[in-house]
DNA sequence: GATGAATGAGAGTTCATTCAT
DNA sequence: TATGAATGAACTCTCATTCAT
């Protein structure tokens, strides 16, 4: 692993379990095992680290959901496996879903992080839904909201997550979720 | 007005606009026309303040939920009503929506600051929920996950609301999450 | 006397003995025997400090070559009396001497720091050269230069003084330079 | 060149642009083309490199001053010679002025950088008035205060030069003061 | 000799809190 | 009760110096 990287995954950890005021870049640096200084020989700023934090998470979120969008799969299949990725993401990272869920909004006031990327994840819900529709398999909708819908959804899971840890928990998200979109939006 | 709420409604004017960690005391106090050492005669310190804030929303949240569960109108008319509020809630004050969306996690961390009221406000949407099931006017479901639903749906449009400030939006966005609801949780 | 000379009196001793950059804030906020939060509330940085110390001693030496201009004396007479005045203060306060003399070249390249009116005292000797060759006391000459050897004089006589500290050497060298200007200037 | 010497005109250059303090060691191995630890097995400190610099600039000084000292001419050509020198050093390089005006007085204060050399200039100097006076064409005066005076002629002239880089001014200032001395220092 | 990533002491600055008025 | 100047601990960030390669 790199330096930044080494970086990251320590700055996730203190971000998660102090906030991002609250994690100093001292913290940060002893938990990474590296000087403070080094912090800085691959980051110009605190507000940076996050920065990137976000830019790596958000990448492999659309990456994974683009995939899934080009899929050659029915709509209701492919928003189930977001969901179901979402939620082992969550399982193997519990840290970054508390971060994200946090920090999205107050690290928005920053101009330094560029939050744009994250606002592409429900237009790509959209998208699929939209797809849905044209081929006539979902009832006429607004789109957009209903991707709110479901990524609202996601964020509330996450919350409970993180205090309960309850993997089976996810689970019947994932199963009631599903069976409410399915009914909801059938013709 | 007495003077504390003064020094309330200043707070969230200011923590809305630059998130609790820059909301320095002095910027509070200004906003408020007191002096910083004012704000200590009222309250014991700056977490104390944002305390008082959710106190206050969540008591009014949680007063007018009861009422509407406990009115004699069916399951979904109470969860209509309910989003009617919210909305309404945000239209007449977007700073509040905010401040609950971006501090509440990290407020979550103090103990100083009690969260466990807020946490009511899914339990109540549960219960209604459940008293549909049990006259047999909704269909079987796991009703906790489901007020998550309903939460993290709420949650989503204030985020989006917070960026467009449109209201039809919002009433657009009451409509879908009810067709959502009454077709999805039909028998 | 207000605070805020007080802490600009104790930044000169400081800064007179360490220079600028070797002054810290915590070395000047204890000289003033204040906190050094104290210091923020007067100035708006170390520099601004360095800044306003400029300012008084400028605006000190101006009014005097201002009067001393415009009083009725003629031209040798004059600069002798802006010469005397000069060397008096070196007496009266050693360390405003050693700090014009270290830091206003560094103090330059801050935007900061305003030295303009600096500039402004070569020009008031100027000023009062050239009366002299209107007024037929003195030789042709280019008084702007003329000027800045005077000038170049005084610093020359601030940075031995700094070091031997002797008020014998000030009054031999001013006669020195008074002769020198008697004698070269004359027609 | 040899790679001290490299280095040496690379500091010249970053830290007659920004200063000692402000010249990072960074800065100066990226002007010189090498790396940071290059600089400390040449130098034993930042410190040290500027003592390298007044060390070989002073040595280049008093050799020629001293070469001066001992020529056949009367004591006013070799004044002049001294003088001419001096601005002929300037517009070769005048990043070295700049360093010399801004950084002397700082130097001092530290034990490592050995500014005495440069003390010995001025009494070059008073040696050559000396000469003047003990062979009669010098009037009686103090040799030394006279030698600061050309001293500080020199400074101030520097510091003009700096700011107006013309080397016509150069000549007259050069001119001007000849005169005043020839005049001034006549019998 | 040359490198440059790693270091960590120490800098300037902020701001929640106090308390004499 | 209201004030706001004073406080100083704690923050982020810098940079001269080191040392394994």
């Amino acid at each position: 692993m790199t330096k930044k990287d080494q970086i990251r995954i320590a700055a996730i950890k203190v971000i998660a379990k102090e906030g991002f005021f609250n994690a100093t870049t001292d913290k940060i640096a002893k938990e990474a095992n590296v000087a403070v200084g080094t912090l800085y020989n691959y980051f110009s700023s605190k507000e940076d680290i996050l920065d990137y934090i976000f830019q790596i998470e958000c990448k492999k979120r659309i990456s994974y959901y683009t995939e899934i969008k080009n899929s050659n799969r029915e709509w209701f299949a492919k928003i189930e496996e977001i969901l179901r990725f979402h939620f082992q993401e969550m399982i193997k990272d519990p840290h970054i879903a508390k971060i994200i869920l946090a920090e999205r909004i107050n690290a928005s006031r920053s101009k330094l992080i560029s939050l744009d990327s994250f606002a592409k994840l429900p237009m790509i819900l959209a998208d699929i839904l939209e797809e849905g529709i044209t081929e006539g398999q979902i009832r006429q909708c607004d789109v957009k909201i209903m991707s709110l819908i479901i990524f609202g959804f996601i964020e509330s899971v996450m919350g409970e997550f993180i205090i309960n840890r309850s993997e089976q928990f996810l689970h019947k998200a994932l199963k009631e979720i599903c069976d409410l979109l399915k009914k909801g939006l059938a013709k």
